[in-house]
DNA sequence: GAAAAAGATTGAACGAGTTCATTTTTTAAG
DNA sequence: CTTAAAAAATGAACTCGTTCAATCTTTTTC
């Protein structure tokens, strides 16, 4: 038998992760105690600890997943981009921010980056780390497809660009889920006019 | 006999702030025991509890006064900054990130970002929270001060470029804290690249 | 298929932050 | 000065995340 182990152990995986984000979702972060994972997810406290280091890792396995979808959303708008830099900007950021309170509430999302900041050399929060590089690399790819395809000026500097754009909309991002009565549409207008004066500036049709 | 109860209580708050400071430079934040800090500043557990809401507030008074201290250097610097766009952005975060590490190890600052994350609705966290504003109010006082002299081209929005600028130095300092071996002249030289390009773009001077 | 080795599970015990009923100190009133 | 009321200090007890020695299960060996 090819690996009962390893069945078992997937299953379990999974089953802690699914119990966790249930219970971190319905009573909150702090609120959920591990013993009640622990038997939601039928296993036992020891068991949980052999499957995540912490508390805090379970949940960023959570947040690792949903960056993942996000990653993938965001490469099928740089492939494709509408040609004009504050509307690419925009869609690509609005798919960002959208998808983002599906799996996680605002709540999570503190938790989650509060720990990637404090214990930035436990693994998964390595994998977050990594994830935000990925989400950068992604609006740097854009705006450079959009150089290649002369929407942008020739002379931009689109890694600077691009890092500044991204370091904006996660900053932008911390704070609304600081504030719990931001709402989504809020966030959205405040990081477009933040870009648009500046998406402006590096287009290459200049409206006057 | 007007205030022994006052003048015992200012006591008793500066003596537990400097215990923690020096316990939480000396061990770590999370080493340093709330029994340790207690027994250094002379008081009990309950009583540091009477100050503190609980031992994140002790760090983040910290980080408090220590902001307070970069505002007022910034402030100099606005009113009377280089005439040039990248050299004058440059001199005012030098400032702030010159001024970072003096009181506070990296450590202490990624546990009091983390803590102003994720529990935003502390007294003391709504302080840092409410300090980070003045910080990007200053910096978006620089990009006008130096639209009022004409350094800064007129038609540039001053509000939107000084909130993505203080935004990237922000994120870039989170970055900074996360990675232990990271010196401060490979941040400043980081963000300088990020910002140089954009300051010629928003520059009156252009320099072909 | 039995026994040994390797791998996982378990839950009681531990540690550190936090709470709160009780005691002590300070202030105000008579 | 005495006493009552208000404010503050105290530390033992509580909670919850985390650990680890003992136990059980799966795999491998012969």
């Amino acid at each position: 038998m090819a690996g009962l182990r390893a069945k078992q152990k997937a299953d379990r995986t999974r089953r802690i992760l699914e119990a966790a984000t249930t219970l971190f979702r319905r009573e909150g972060y702090d609120s959920a105690r591990i013993e009640d994972i622990a038997e939601m997810a039928e296993v036992s406290v020891g068991t949980l600890y052999n499957y995540y280091q912490n508390k805090g890792d379970i949940l960023v396995a959570t947040v690792a997943m949903e960056v993942t979808e996000v990653l993938e959303g965001g490469a099928r708008i740089v492939a494709n981009p509408p040609l004009n830099v504050a509307e690419a900007l925009r869609t690509l950021i609005e798919q960002y921010y959208d998808h983002s309170l599906y799996y996680l509430s605002k709540e999570m999302w503190r938790t989650a980056m509060a720990i990637s900041i404090q214990q930035p050399d436990t693994p998964l929060s390595r994998r977050y780390t990594e994830l935000d590089g990925q989400l950068c690399a992604q609006v740097i790819r854009l705006v450079e497809t959009l150089q290649a395809r002369g929407v942008v000026q020739a002379g931009v500097d689109a890694r600077a660009m691009g890092e500044v754009f991204f370091n904006n909309l996660n900053m932008m991002f911390i704070e609304f889920c600081k504030v719990d009565a931001m709402a989504l549409e809020e966030l959205k207008a405040r990081v477009n006019a933040q870009h648009e004066p500046i998406a402006a500036l590096i287009s290459s049709i200049k409206i006057v």
